[in-house]
DNA sequence: GTCTATAGTTTGATAGAC
DNA sequence: GTCTATCAAACTATAGAC
């Protein structure tokens, strides 16, 4: 029988598993005992691959926001018509983000327990790409709203009910329906089909 | 002279304090010396007001919703016209994140370091009924939509360029407008009014 | 590359004097 | 009510053997 090495952990082996951790509990509610714990080694073995915690964290954030946002740049940036384009978009960041709730969870962690340098880091190298495919999308729609602006909302429209997490469901008002993403994607599309058309189609 | 007691410090000043300090930090952030000190006190005082520290943070999270909450209710229990109610309501919640940056940061912090147990008491006792005060404002604008998703939407579209924070002003496009709390007010209303208005209105 | 062992801090919480 | 003094546990990171 031929020796495998499915037990010897890679690198990405090590990223997957920390950054659920780090998704879960933050920055501060994981330690290196933790991580090097959950992926069978001792943590002076975890710092042989990584020089410290902090460059850790940053490796698993790039590996996780990279993963999710290739298929979306794709979506964006395709040949579609403008609003085909931004209805897909949605729907697969309904998908992402209703699927694997770690993902999100992560995000909102960068942005609470993360200093000024190590969002600057993030900002320019990993987040920028993604943003500006989407501001470039809803300038080409030509609702007359500032793209920056109106970027950002569609983010907060689609993001925050998912943020919102255990305690939205316990709002009054929660019916089994909201747990479904599709019907979630519906209602943004909706609503931003109405607010975000073009001018002239508004008038009567 | 008569001796005053300014030096003395009340319950309240060592909640408003540590609500400083866990919307900056967090709950693991934050320690029960770092909050003695910042009050002037020692733990072991600290501990004679509060049982512990989860006891002390869940006052402290109550303590900073009730206070901002409270004119928010008033507004849109209201007698004015929904339309009406529903843009107050939206310039004075950018008005409250816009000024006390450490408030959005708090709510953050809650969704993401609270167990099962943390979050049901604050949605329960604390959280619910704002949530339901915009509920039915929004049923009452009669626009079609379900009250509950939409709800949801005009949370996360007012909220989520502030939540998104310094990483926010990195992003290709921002100009000093978008530092204005007045035009993002004014930029969520113009969505809005266009996306949330009765569907009669909409005929051509 | 992986281990054992440990240095040096900081944590939540308490005991007991005043 | 406030203090000093203290505890057991957990933390990041490193040294040095194999």
């Amino acid at each position: 029988m031929i020796p495998t090495q499915t037990k010897r952990k890679t690198k990405e082996d090590i990223l997957e598993l920390s950054g659920s951790l780090f998704a879960q509990f933050g920055y501060d509610g994981v330690s290196m005992r933790d991580v090097a714990f959950a992926t069978g080694i001792t943590p002076a073995t975890l710092y042989h691959h990584f020089s410290d915690k902090e460059h850790l964290y940053l490796e698993v954030v790039e590996h996780e926001f990279r993963e999710k946002s290739a298929e979306l740049t794709i979506i964006l940036n395709g040949t579609d018509s403008p609003w085909i384009r931004m209805e897909r978009f949605i729907r697969n960041l309904v998908q992402i983000v209703a699927i694997d709730g770690n993902f999100l969870r992560l995000m909102q962690w960068v942005r609470l327990d993360s200093d000024e340098v190590r969002q600057n880091k993030l900002a320019e190298h990993v987040f920028k790409d993604l943003f500006v495919a989407v501001r470039d999308l809803v300038a080409e729609l030509d609702s007359g709203y500032d793209p920056y602006m109106a970027a950002m909302s569609v983010f907060g429209i689609v993001l925050f009910s998912f943020e919102a997490g255990p305690v939205r469901k316990l709002m009054p008002g929660h019916s089994p329906d909201h747990d479904n993403p599709d019907v979630w994607a519906n209602h943004v599309i909706d609503l931003l089909r109405i607010g975000l058309r073009k001018p002239e189609d508004n008038k009567c």
